[in-house]
DNA sequence: ATGAAAGCGCTAACAC
DNA sequence: GTGTTAGCGCTTTCAT
């Protein structure tokens, strides 16, 4: 039996409602009172219910985050997790819990009754598990989130977060002309996301001569990769630096160009988004564009609380900003 | 504004008990009116507030995940998101929510909080976040919590789930042996955590000649690993293969190995612990001993949903399988 | 089969 | 400064 706000006014001899008091600050308590409380409060172990206390304010001190499990990429689940650490960082910070909850393609119920069973108080979504429906009842109802990614649908009133993906191909570029290499190309995975699109135009944007390829790792099998390669190889004047939109084809790549005797970074620089724990640890050590990805999740959960507490009601998008790390594989120019 | 169970009951011309009968099948009501308030729940969007629910029930349908992420090391917290994600998967198949929180080092309050302030129903937890404080709280109130990681202090009625790292070892010097290798060396990085011990003792029970180092990836240099396999390297008779604990040391041996040129599998097989989503794309490609970490998870989920129904109290630790992955690295024989 | 009423633990409006 | 009262939304005896 854990001691309610009842036994410990009883203990005291008070009244429930001074208990509340002086629990919450919310009037001036004469010290004296207060103090006994406070020893009561101590000597029974009281902790208040935070049940019974959501269930009268009307807020849960709960933020929702979903996470996207379906998405059996390995290496975006690792990235993500720094994603959920930050957002409790956040939380905590502000005296919230996180509740997660796994998006199923199937339906989105769960998030739904995150939302109206009342069980949250906002909601902090990753981009691919938005469908219009979820918007429709949480713009209609009001209900506080915020979008990990940039949406493709731009309603006016979705607050997102996302990595400045074209900054990022930028920077890479740039990274690349001042290493000395001089004609960069793009290896991107398809061109459906908008992420993908983001790093085009930043590379489009910064390079005159726009060599992109599509190399999904699904369908492009290791040979297309050594194909393409052997292409890059035999117009060596033409391309001799490469950017990798994630970590799996910068590893597939490097592999085939290693299997080829070409020299990284000599011959070909290599450069990939996505500073995965490993890039360091290969040969040569990979230059990544890093994204951070505490930095987006706690920015997130920063919007969020905005948007729970009221204030700055028309936020819509935020670009975190990408860093270089420069390591080996771009090291053209012997320092 | 949101309906309630009154405005339902209201709505159709009942009583808000027979609306909670309806909703909790909780005793026989006739087809006609039951039809009626479906009907009525469908038109009001009407969803019950969990937080009610709960507080009435005295459940919270809801368990707690303590994540560690003072943990810095990114390449556990990329495994443990797997057992984030089984954990969620098997709460939701329960009807439970899963909160998260994070372990501080300075305090364990957040996680006290949640007991105590009766957020939640059950914990999961780290071993390295269970501090004798917390375990005296939760065994004392009889609140259910399972531990993910054997725990070095042995009360009799703490609930474990570890992955098999004595089998581990065992079966990564069998498969060692079986292609062909004749002396494996053990690389652990520490000997304190009683997971490292359980490798050492598989890879002593498997092993006549116990070959282990230590080589904290810490404390120990690069150089320091170059000199260890400059060691192997000289009396390549005595040792012909190295089982590295984790998946730095792995790739720190494998830089080092092939600096020398020496050759991976041919001279030297390497395995290691842990399938981390890289290793595949190593070269040679590595093998491993795969820890089930969505296994790890699934199973301290369930045993934690046994102990909240009360059943099979007495349940102490459990194993998880690991299994063995042959990739490249450990292919001596030529097939 | 259904209604009435009490109560889960807490807070807040209104008294004094 | 503190007691009284009502009520958050729901479930659950106890009636009928």
């Amino acid at each position: 039996m854990t001691a309610t706000i009842k036994d410990i006014a009883k203990a005291v001899g008070v009244n429930p409602s001074t208990v509340s008091r002086v629990i919450n600050g919310t009037a001036s308590i004469s010290e004296e009172t207060k103090e006994k409380i406070m020893q009561a409060m101590k000597e029974l172990d009281y902790h208040p219910n935070s049940l019974a206390r959501s269930l009268v304010n009307g807020n849960t001190f709960t933020i929702g985050l979903v996470i996207d499990a379906g998405n059996k990429d390995a290496f975006s689940n690792a990235f993500f997790i720094q994603s959920v650490i930050a957002i409790e960082s956040v939380a905590q910070s502000k005296g919230y819990s996180v509740l997660i909850t796994n998006h199923s393609l199937s339906d989105s119920n769960n998030i739904k009754n995150l939302v109206q069973e009342r069980k949250v108080d906002g909601i902090i979504l990753p981009v691919q598990c938005m469908t219009g429906e979820l918007i429709d009842l949480m713009t209609s109802s009001n209900f506080p989130f915020v979008v990990m990614g940039e949406p493709q649908d731009k309603r006016a009133d979705i607050c997102w977060v996302d990595v400045d993906n074209e900054q990022g191909s930028r920077q890479a570029v740039e990274c690349l002309i001042k290493s000395g290499y001089k004609s960069p190309m793009l290896l991107v995975e398809n061109r459906k996301t908008i992420f993908e699109n983001k790093r085009i135009k930043g590379f489009e944007d910064e390079c005159k001569a726009q060599k992109i390829k599509t190399c999904s790792i699904h369908t492009f099998s290791e040979e297309k990769i050594e194909k393409l390669i052997d292409e890059i190889q035999k117009k060596e004047r033409e391309t001799d630096s490469v950017i990798c939109s994630n970590n799996v084809i910068a590893f597939k790549v490097l592999k085939a160009i290693k299997a080829r005797k070409i020299c990284v970074p000599k011959q070909i620089g290599v450069i990939t988004f996505d500073n995965y724990p490993l890039a360091e640890y290969m040969e040569p050590a990979l230059s990544v564009v890093d994204v951070d990805t505490y930095k987006m999740g706690e920015t997130a959960a920063e919007l969020l609380f905005r948007s729970i507490r009221g204030k700055e009601k028309k936020i819509k998008g935020r670009l975190v900003d990408v860093a270089i790390i420069e390591r080996e594989s771009t090291e053209r120019k012997t320092k």
